[in-house]
RNA sequence: GCCGCCUUAGCUCAGUUGGUUAGAGCGCCAGAUUGUGGCUCUGGAGGUCCUCAGUUCGAACCUGAGAGGUGGUACCA
C-alpha cells in the first residue's frame, strides 16, 4: 500500500486551519454548553443546517466559473449545481425559514451553532474554519423582538463566563443614520455605505481619521491611500456629532441624537425603536451598564436594516508574550428585514446575534479568566507483565464502571516511561498490581498530584526513591473508594 | 488585494568577510536507578539551513522568483 517510496507527505494543518486539542475543547464545549441553556430559557430551540448550501442560497458571494471560491469554499456537483460551505449561520437561518415558512411557528426562534468556513487569509486569530453561535428571531418586526435578542445576549455572554462589568452590549440603529444622510441630501446607497465604513473605524482612526474617510480619502502610515465617501462639510459635521451622542444613560443619548438628528421621518423611526427597546430592556432587568446606546457603532455589514449591536469586552487582554492586546467586538448582530425575502419575495422582518466561540474562548483567556481546571486525564493503570494484562484490564472495568476515567498502558515501554505517561496525561493516579500484589491481594496506589507536591521538598534522589512519596498499598477490595477520594482531593 | 519585516533541530534562537564535519538552551529517547513521574549526572536520536533558479572554485550567508509566516492597511457575510 506504499506509494513511491521518495514521497512523503508533509505532515500539517492546511493554512488557516487549526487542530485543537482538549484543553481548548473543554471551555469551548463549556461556553456552549452554557450559552445553550440561556438560550433555550429564553424560548429559542436548537437548529442545526448542513455544512454546504447552494450558493445561490449564500447569496452575495456567487461563484462564477472564473473565481467560484472568492471568499467560499465551494465545488461543482455532479449535476452541475454550485454548492458552497456556509460562511456564516444567518444566511441558512434564512434558506430554512424560507423553505419551511408555512409550517413553522412564527415568529421562529432559533439558536443554532457549529463550524463555519471562509476562504480568504487567515490572520492572528482569524481562521478559515471557526465556531460561530447564534440566535435570531425570524418573523417578528417589534423593536421589543431586537430587546429581547440584546437581552439575551447579555445573559448569554454572562453565562460564557463574562460576569456583569467585563462586558458591555451596545446598541444603534441604522435608520437614525440613513435618515440623517437622507435629510443631507446624500441619496447614493454606496455613498452611504462608505460613511457606514468610515465611521465603523471611529475606534481605531479617531474622529480626525473619520473626518478625512468622510471626505476626500486618509492618507495612512504606509502611504497606502483609502477613497472617502465625498461629503460635505456640513454632511462630515452632521455624521461627527451624530457619532459623538453618546455616553451616559440610553434616555441621556436618545434626547441628545434627537437634538443632532432633526427630523427626517426615517430617523424619527429610528429613535422611537430605540425608545421602545429601552422601555422593553428595562422590563427585561438589563441595567444601564450593560446595554448602552452607542451611536458610533454601525456595523460594516450592508443587509442590516434597523437595529444593530455589538458586543464588547471591557476587560484588559494580554497575548502569550505578555503585550496589551486589542480584543475589540467579540460578537455582534442586528435587524435585517430584506434577508429571508430573498427567498419568498415577501419582506420578512429578522433580527439576530452571534459570537464566535474560539474567539470569546480566546478572549477569556487572553483576560486571564479561562476556567482554571486542566484537562485531566485518565487513571492510568500500569502494565508489568503480558500474563496479567487480565487483572489490569479488571482493575480497569471496576473504576469505569464507578464512573471513574481509567485506562491500562498499552505501550511497549517499561515502568518509568509508563509513570512518565501518567504524569503528561495529568492523571490523578497511577494503580500498580504487579506480581507481589497480586499475590497479596492488594494494589498499590500512587496519587500523582500528592507525589509531585512532596517531590518539590525533595533534592535527595536516595530519599525520593526511598520515600515513594504520595503512594500506599491497600487491599484489592478497597481501591476504588480509594481512588475516588484521590480525586475528589 | 497592497506595503514592510521574517523563515536554520519538535520549540526558542546563535551562526564571523562566502570556506571543509551547521551549533546552543529547552524538549524528546535511554542509562545511572531489575517495580516508580521530580532533581542531578552521562549518553543518544533528531537538520532538503522554506523552495526553485542564478552568481561563484565553493552558498545557511550574495541575486532573482515563488511559498509560508508576521505586522500594518483594505475588504469582511
Amino acid at each position: 500500500m506504499t506509494d513511491s517510496p521518495a514521497f512523503r507527505p508533509e505532515p500539517r494543518t492546511p493554512r488557516g486551519f487549526q487542530d485543537r486539542r482538549a484543553r481548548d475543547l473543554r471551555v469551548e464545549r463549556e461556553i456552549l454548553a452554557q450559552v445553550s441553556a440561556v438560550y433555550e430559557q429564553y424560548g429559542f430551540e436548537a437548529l442545526d443546517t448542513s455544512a454546504f448550501e447552494y450558493a445561490d442560497a449564500l447569496g452575495k458571494f456567487l461563484p462564477d466559473s472564473d473565481r467560484p471560491n472568492e471568499g467560499v469554499f465551494a465545488l461543482q456537483d455532479d449535476d452541475e449545481q454550485w454548492m458552497a460551505l456556509r460562511y456564516d449561520l444567518t444566511a441558512p437561518l434564512a434558506r430554512f425559514a424560507a423553505q419551511h415558512w408555512e409550517t413553522l411557528p412564527k415568529p421562529f426562534r432559533r439558536y443554532a451553532y457549529g463550524p463555519v468556513w471562509r476562504n480568504e487569509k487567515p490572520g492572528p486569530g482569524r481562521f478559515r474554519e471557526f465556531i460561530q453561535c447564534d440566535a435570531d428571531t425570524v418573523g417578528s418586526a417589534r423593536p421589543e423582538a431586537d430587546a429581547e435578542i440584546v437581552a439575551l445576549a447579555v445573559a448569554g455572554l454572562e453565562a460564557a463566563g463574562l460576569p456583569r462589568g467585563t462586558a458591555v452590549l451596545k446598541l444603534n440603529n441604522r435608520k437614525l443614520l440613513n435618515g440623517l444622510l437622507s435629510a443631507a441630501g446624500v441619496a447614493d446607497d454606496h455613498q452611504k455605505l462608505a460613511v457606514l465604513r468610515a465611521v465603523d473605524k471611529l475606534d481605531r482612526l479617531g474622529a480626525d481619521g473619520v473626518r478625512l474617510l468622510l471626505g476626500e480619502g486618509r492618507k495612512d502610515e504606509s502611504g497606502a491611500f483609502t477613497k472617502g465617501a465625498g461629503l460635505n462639510a456640513r454632511g462630515i459635521e452632521a455624521v461627527l456629532a451624530f457619532v459623538a451622542a453618546g455616553g451616559g444613560s440610553r434616555t441621556d443619548v436618545l434626547a441628545r441624537i434627537a437634538d443632532v438628528i432633526g427630523g427626517s421621518a426615517e430617523g424619527d423611526e429610528g429613535l422611537a425603536d430605540l425608545s421602545r427597546i429601552d422601555v422593553a430592556l428595562k422590563g427585561l432587568g438589563v441595567a444601564e451598564d450593560q446595554a448602552v446606546f452607542d451611536p458610533s457603532i454601525v456595523r460594516g455589514l450592508e443587509y442590516y436594516t434597523g437595529a444593530v449591536f455589538e458586543a464588547e469586552l471591557l476587560l484588559d487582554t494580554v497575548d502569550e508574550k505578555g503585550e496589551r492586546l486589542r480584543f475589540g467586538s467579540i460578537g455582534g448582530g442586528g435587524r435585517y428585514d430584506d434577508l429571508v425575502a430573498r427567498f419568498t419575495g415577501e419582506r420578512t422582518p429578522a433580527t439576530g446575534f452571534s459570537f464566535g466561540v474560539s474567539r470569546l474562548a480566546a478572549a477569556l483567556r487572553a483576560a486571564g479568566r479561562e476556567p482554571g481546571h486542566q484537562a485531566r486525564g485518565p487513571v492510568v493503570i500500569i502494565a508489568f507483565s503480558e500474563a496479567d494484562m487480565a487483572h489490569y484490564f479488571e482493575v480497569a472495568g471496576e473504576l469505569r464502571g464507578a464512573g471513574i476515567a481509567a485506562e491500562v498502558y498499552l505501550g511497549s515501554s517499561g515502568m518509568k516511561a509508563q509513570m512518565k505517561y501518567a504524569d503528561r496525561r495529568m492523571s490523578p493516579a497511577a494503580v500498580m498490581l504487579g506480581g507481589d500484589e497480586i499475590a497479596a491481594g492488594t494494589v498499590t496506589v500512587k496519587d500523582l498530584d500528592l507525589g509531585r507536591a512532596l517531590a518539590a521538598k525533595v533534592t535527595d534522589n536516595q530519599t525520593w526513591r526511598g520515600e515513594r512519596p504520595g503512594q500506599a498499598t491497600i487491599r484489592r477490595a478497597e481501591l476504588v473508594a480509594f481512588v475516588r477520594r484521590i480525586i475528589e482531593g
